[in-house]
RNA sequence: GCCCGGAUGGCGAAACUGGUAGACGCAAGGGACUUAAAAUCCCUAGCCCGCAAGGGCGUGCAGGUUCAAAUCCUGCUCCGGGCACCA
């Protein structure tokens, strides 16, 4: 055995076995209970950062910890390898997008390997493979089929210099990212996904994921967004003819206080007042300037503009006004909204700024109301007045009463609403699952044959950032008509890459089969037992694939109601990030290891300069590590220094797992002298436990009594039996930094507390404790620093293999105590301990407390009213 | 703007259901070993007052509930994630 920790050789050799063995290769087995631990696919960046390194260690863990538990374990990998990076680094580099990820996917998968991940690579796959993207659009035609998918217009990012469509990250501060161009909406026809279709079941179903955060289930409910409410008309006449402006309220028993009304500048409305008004034609111009992003609509100025139109109130028969306001989505509801200034924040501010009536129709417990400022009592629920026959009705009551009479006059009904908006999945980008449909002039749009599929990408194309690569390629484009066989254009728009990301977990399980999409083997693997990812991927990923499971089985494809069952959200690795902006707009994001951060005299942070030319750089504050902000950390260096148990062992350590962790690798040589003092330890006390360890294996015991004569041996053995189960309360929820903290602390107990005495029976004791300890210790060790643990399971003669090992259990035997000691407080302040039979009542402890020293120098001369026993923690004797 | 989280020593964090705040580490200071350094080992350490014994304060801020609050409630501040074309 060596006498020095050599972390590469260690691993070199561990990993060299399980390569030999087959160790990680998943095979069906009924006999064992099955265990799908997969953790979220990498986009091929480059290389890997902290935050893959954190996720793959944490999926890591949980398979190696379930295997030790004796489950039958599948934890594959693959590549979400279509996106926008690999057309940013095509533009950079004049390089094809496919050669750009195919090194990149080749450089990442070495850096897996040499983190020692239990993967079976047999099952690998890559979402650019034709192999796997044919299944994208069978099933699009499928779905197609059905009705899920159809087509429809939608609005884009469009960049009038370059003359393509932009990404929402692609947009900053309303301008194109290359161009500095201004930013306009246009509207498109693209192919949609009726997720809304699945609302309700993706609502209801949420309550059958026990094994889900609760931050996760509630962004979806509210992202899903089940309303309650009424729809009605306002009738108006315009230019002769007899229409009507439909809204959706969730406040029917505010609707007596409409005094005006708002329509999307996308609404007919607004475009027919357009053509009659300039000044309303002008407005409706300025809202189509700028992104599309709900964010920036959110927090623009509210603005509006008169459109001369006027509608009628349907219960009251008043003339009220419509607006067109930019703060109105025409994507939610009917693109048209009454207002009540008086009981809506939003409307109220609107109100006020452009000198509009507010009536209040609800009196809240009788608090005041003012149109001077708004108050959040407001917009409270409370009992309608100034509203005629409505007057003393409370919400229920009223909104009842209103839907009743809007029925009756045919104007309106109780209505459900979601906010969830149905998937829009065309991209007018290159790098992507191409659409499979072709449009010809006789026949309209024409599905293309499953025999034709894939239709396959060509992965020569090198994207200049300006219009559509595709669109260019005749060879693509040009094709014949599947239906009439006349010459017709082929689709050029590809999938979202949201598509590719949404099945990929069962094509795992089958992932050689040439010949469909899925198989009987889905059915063995799925679902997911365990899905590890980051906290980002909350609504849409998540949302996406819970979706697509419902599809894949209502298409009989999959049995699967949900593909997860339980969930582990990552907390994000954030960074710095640094950037320069040009004259023209243009943003450079520089790496934070390329950025020296200056201080003043007092040490205060006095700017940033980059090293290269010394001129100083901007922070953005800090934000996850992502390759568009340029503020990843290559784990490369950490690994090479210390070996990928220490980088294991460190990033498991350094925070819990849910928790977001600001990158630092402060702390690091904390867990390398750790492993270094754990190889240490092992190779010193090697010979004297050999002879033991086989014995303390085989389950065989110390003789009774001998924890009496050797205390201090005893301790340590229940110190070890202790942390013992608090590793595995830790492992069962996570928190895998005290389990390292756990196995730390095992070390200090096993060096620390035990010594050896001369006498025989006290050196086999010690040597028992110790066989004991460590075994426990190597095992509590293996999912977080496999190579290490396996290394030393073998040299001190545990067994064969520790993958093999059975997760260890406390002996309750080892946690018995004759006594305990109770904190004792004298009015919540703790004032000493006190040691107690363990078994003491209530009354006998009370007692002994009072008789206290340190109690009665406290309670002196006072009154005592009560004494607190909580059972085997603390006294609170209040005075 | 809306939805979801978070904030504890100089730093990362721990504290399971309201019951000893700061486990386990990092950095720091002191010491041992060494010609010296590295490595290793031992000791100290929340903050303030005090030689000490001891006392006071303390979990982002302001209140509240309780014998007892990091933990529960109300109102804020700041930070992070998401907002449908980054993945």
């Amino acid at each position: 055995m060596d006498p020095q920790y050599q972390p590469q050789r260690i691993e070199r050799e561990a990993q060299a076995h399980w390569d030999a063995t087959g160790a990680f290769r998943a095979v069906e087995d009924p006999s064992r209970p099955k265990y799908y631990c997969l953790s979220m696919f990498p986009y091929p960046s480059g290389k890997l950062h902290m935050g893959h390194v954190r996720n793959y260690t944490i999926g890591d863990v949980l398979t190696r910890y379930y295997r030790m538990r004796g489950c039958n374990v599948l934890q594959p990998m693959g590549w979400d390898a279509f996106g926008l990076p690999a057309e940013n680094a095509a533009i950079a580099n004049s390089q094809p997008p496919a050669k750009w990820t195919y090194e990149n996917i080749a450089y990442m998968k070495r850096q897996l390997q040499s983190l020692g991940f239990a993967l079976d690579w047999d099952r690998e796959l890559a979402t650019c493979d034709p192999k796997y993207y044919r299944w994208n659009q069978w099933l699009f035609l499928r779905m197609l089929e059905k009705g899920i998918v159809y087509k429809k217009t939608g609005v884009v990012n469009w960049d009038p210099v370059d003359q393509t469509v932009l990404a929402n990250e692609q947009v900053i501060d309303g301008r194109g990212w290359r161009t500095g161009a201004l930013v306009e909406k246009r509207e498109i026809p693209m192919y949609y996904m009726r997720i809304t279709d699945y609302a309700e079941e993706l609502l209801a179903a949420l309550d059958t994921l026990p094994g889900w955060p609760e931050r996760v289930k509630l962004m979806q409910a509210n992202w899903i967004g089940k309303s309650y409410g009424v729809n009605f008309a306002f009738p108006y006449e315009l230019d002769g003819e007899r229409r009507e402006m439909r809204v959706f309220t969730t406040r029917a028993d505010t609707i007596m206080g409409v005094t005006f009304c708002a329509v999307a500048a996308e609404h007919p409305l607004a475009e027919a007042a357009a053509k009659r008004d300039p000044k309303v034609a002008a407005f409706v111009a300025e809202c189509k300037r700028g992104s599309v992003m709900e964010a920036d609509l959110a927090t623009i100025e509210k603005a509006g503009v008169p459109t001369g139109i006027f509608v009628t109130h349907p219960l009251t028969g008043e003339r009220i006004e419509v607006w067109v306001g930019n703060y109105v989505l025409m994507g939610y509801g009917e693109g048209a909204v009454m207002a009540v200034p008086a009981h809506d924040e939003r409307d109220f501010a609107f109100a006020k700024k452009y000198g509009l009536p507010i009536k209040p129709v609800i009196d809240v417990g009788g608090k005041p109301f003012s149109t001077d400022a708004w108050q959040a009592w407001y917009a409270d629920y409370g009992v309608c007045v100034n509203s005629g026959k409505y007057d003393g009705l409370d919400y229920a009551e009223a909104t009842d009463a209103i839907a009743a009479d809007l029925h009756q006059l045919g104007k309106g009904d109780k209505q459900v609403q979601w906010r969830l908006r149905d998937w829009g999945i065309s991209r007018q980008r290159y790098w992507g699952t191409p659409i499979p449909i072709v449009h010809c002039d006789a026949c309209g749009d024409v599905p293309v044959p499953d025999a034709d599929l894939p239709v396959v990408l060509p992965e020569d194309c090198v994207p200049d950032g300006s219009g559509n690569p595709l669109a260019k390629r005749a060879d693509f484009v040009n094709c014949k008509c599947p239906r009439c066989g006349k010459p017709a254009r082929r689709e050029t728009d590809t999938m979202d890459t949201f598509v590719d990301s949404s099945w990929y977990y069962s094509r795992y399980c089958c992932a050689d089969n040439a010949r469909s999409m899925v198989d009987e083997r889905v059915a063995h693997w799925m679902p997911v037992d365990q899905y590890i990812g980051g906290i980002e991927h909350a609504i849409l990923h998540l949302l996406y694939s819970r979706f697509w499971t419902k599809v894949m089985r209502d298409l009989g494809l999959m049995a699967a109601d949900e593909p997860f069952t339980n969930l582990l959200t990552q907390g994000m690795v954030l960074n710095e990030i640094f950037y320069r902006k040009s004259a023209n707009g243009r943003i450079t994001y520089y790496n934070p290891a390329d950025v020296e951060v200056r201080t003043d005299d007092a040490g205060k942070r006095a700017g940033a300069i980059l090293k290269a030319d010394g001129q100083p750089v901007e922070s953005d504050g800090i934000g996850t590590m992502s390759k568009s902000k340029n503020n990843g950390v290559d784990p490369q260096a950490l690994i090479e220094q210390y070996g990928a148990d220490t980088a294991r062992f460190f990033i498991i350590f350094t925070s819990p797992p849910e928790q977001s962790l600001e990158w630092s690798d402060a702390g690091v040589e904390g867990s390398h002298r750790f492993l270094k003092r754990l190889w240490t330890f092992c190779h010193a006390y090697r010979d004297a436990i050999a002879g033991t360890v086989p014995r303390v294996m085989k389950g065989e015991h110390l003789p009774a009594g001998w924890e009496r004569t050797h205390p201090r041996l005893a301790a340590a053995r229940r110190e070890v039996h202790e942390v013992l189960g608090q590793v595995n309360y830790d492992m069962n929820r996570f928190q895998f930094n005290t389990v390292a903290s756990g196995a730390m602390k095992i070390l200090n107990a096993l060096a620390a507390r035990t010594s050896v005495s001369d006498d025989s029976v006290a050196l086999a004791a010690w040597q028992w404790v110790l066989a004991e300890g460590t075994g426990i210790l190597l095992r509590v060790l293996a999912p977080i620093t496999p190579h290490v643990a396996h290394a030393l399971w073998r040299e001190i003669g545990y067994g064969a293999d520790i993958l093999h090992a059975p997760w260890p259990e406390p002996d309750p035997h080892a946690l018995e105590q004759d006594e305990i000691t109770l904190v004792v407080q004298v009015n919540g302040k703790r004032r000493g301990e006190i040691r107690v039979p363990k078994d003491a009542d209530a009354t006998a402890i009370e007692q002994l407390v009072l008789a206290n020293e340190a109690v009665r120098r406290y309670t002196e001369g006072k009154a005592i009213k009560k004494v607190v026993v909580v059972p085997g923690r603390l006294v609170n004797v209040v005075v």
